[in-house]
DNA sequence: TTGACATGTGACCGTTTGGTCACCTATGCT
DNA sequence: AGCATAGGTGACCAAACGGTCACATGTCAA
């Protein structure tokens, strides 16, 4: 859990899931193509997506496809984001109950 | 929005908001209990978290007070997060349909 | 007012991280 | 076979990060 907060706290990283969401299975050269940087430095943030589980990849002659693995994320959102999200979400029903009640 | 991402990737921070969660308003002294750290320690991993604005301060006398804020986490949680599991969950409730007519 | 307490600042230091490169392996194509 | 292409490894470097400390400021209470 602790290397899908990490995995997550990069700008770049964060682009690479954007751009497999937008287009999954895309291998690294593709990858590549929209980052501003060179293929090992995609290849190290690949990697790093990789072990928290973010990604999951498989390799198909020469090249290797990437996929979207959004389990962790989900884990996050169940098991942390909700915790503090929700609150907040029932207070402001309350607010709006309340000011619904005195106008 | 980097800061906040940025700001959870520590699990130290992680364990203040916990902390904070558990009881809100505490000071200084009080979170650097049960921290495995100084209190410089503590207070800078504060000060990350105020700049994120997922903590929010106020000084009482020579005390200074700590408040959650999950409104930052609830961003994350409607423009990111969401993005992701939501496709995921509804993957996962085709498939159960799925099921339930081919058994 | 004096002393104890709560917090703040700046420097310092070892470790991790983000990025690049030289070099290498493996696969496809002709 | 021979060459271009896709991907991988290890070393390397600057910058950021996590943590500590000496020292300083402000505040309460006797």
């Amino acid at each position: 859990m602790d290397l899908v907060f990490k995995a997550l706290a990069d700008p770049t990283r964060r682009d690479l899931l954007d751009a497999l969401f937008a287009q999954d299975g895309q291998t690294l050269t593709a990858l590549v193509e929209g980052a501003p940087m060179t293929r090992f430095g995609v290849m190290k943030h690949l990697k790093v997506l990789e072990e928290a589980g973010l990604v999951t990849s498989r390799k198909d002659g020469r090249e290797k496809l990437h996929f979207l693995n959004p389990v962790p994320i989900r884990l996050i959102h169940d098991r942390w984001v909700s915790k503090y999200a929700e609150p907040w979400a029932a207070a402001l029903t309350e607010l709006k109950a309340h000011l619904e009640e005195n106008p």
